[in-house]
DNA sequence: TGCTACATGTAACACGTTACATGATTGT
DNA sequence: ACAATCATGTAACGTGTTACATGTAGCA
């Protein structure tokens, strides 16, 4: 039996980086995009955060800096040292972050906010997640067609499908909620 | 048709006090606990936020400090200045928060990380997941009877049934994900 | 020519946690 | 007497975003 990670202070803008870099050797623009279009739903870095990590991870030999398409541009290439360090990184116990959910807190005080305006944030959030749902059920066929076979695509399924019962849980949660707030104005 | 709030850049620490003083005067002391225990599953505060916001709150008049029953404690009040306002910050935009689940972010990169390890994850999260179901379902009951006929009881009831659906959810996920990931050893 | 996308980097700021310092009160 | 809990507060630190500064390449 593993123990759950717990307790991790580190940054973990490291492994998005050299994991990003283990699939695919790109700019640190690249990477960036890459995140935001791939990771995106569950994962997120700024620039801020990826050149100095770059240079960082240059300095320690994890990654090398390869001259791209343009002088002005750095292709990132793993190094095996990168790659066994991508593995431990992985395996260190990490922290959730602390709960910060702006809609529940709202939602929490909604005496004060009004039964009307509470509504009106659920019946917002389910119409988005509705959205979000189909999206995800398209990207798992899209993917399982164009990426069959690829030894990291049951992984990126899982992440998909993380997606898609989080959206399909937040449409049955705001129906459940509108049941529990009902409309007064409606009577 | 409402829009959905999009950026705020202020603080939502604020809420969380002003909202906690709204249901009950406090110290910062049983403030701190309360969020803890009440808000515990989608927010958190730490002392180290909690008091200067009494303080800044406390100068712009929103709170007011009273004696409390040790010379060395004071117990704050809601003032109707500071209804007034939380009722405006509650209507403000929010920001969702970048996301950053540490969790789908090493199941991404599982391929560098192990089957057998992700597994292991899975399982511990789903295991964790049926134990945070049974406290939604249990405390639901409990306060529909506890808390029967207060006016903030259906708010409670939508947060816990957002923890619900979210623990609920996890296990679904958890179970679709381990069956993407075939057991290695198992043969 | 000028716009857009590519590309890198940094400084200022906001936010939040942790650890520390301090001391009173209550219960055993 | 001692320990646990109540209670307040701050300083240091880590982390992450935003905005700014700078420049190149491709294309219409």
């Amino acid at each position: 039996m593993p123990e759950m990670p717990r307790a991790g202070r580190r940054s973990q803008t490291e492994i998005a980086v050299l994991g990003g870099l283990s699939i695919q050797s790109m700019t640190g623009y690249a990477l960036r995009e890459a995140i935001r279009d791939v990771l995106g739903h569950f994962w997120s870095e700024s620039f801020g955060q990826i050149y100095p990590t770059l240079s960082a991870l240059t300095e320690q030999g994890l990654i090398v800096a390869r001259p791209g398409s343009r002088p002005s541009s750095s292709v990132f290439e793993i190094t095996s040292a990168g790659r066994q360090r991508l593995h431990e990184l992985l395996r260190e116990p990490f922290d959730a972050a602390p709960p910060r959910d702006g809609l529940l807190l709202r939602l929490f005080f909604g005496r004060s906010l009004g039964v009307a305006y509470c509504r009106d944030l659920l019946v917002t959030t389910r119409a988005q997640a509705q959205v979000a749902l189909a999206e995800y059920e398209e990207l798992a066929r899209t993917l399982t067609v164009t990426e069959a076979g690829s030894p990291d695509l049951p992984f990126t399924l899982v992440t998909v499908a993380a997606g898609r019962h989080s959206a399909a849980a937040r449409i049955a949660w705001a129906d459940e909620a509108l049941a529990l707030l009902p409309d007064e104005t409606r009577r």
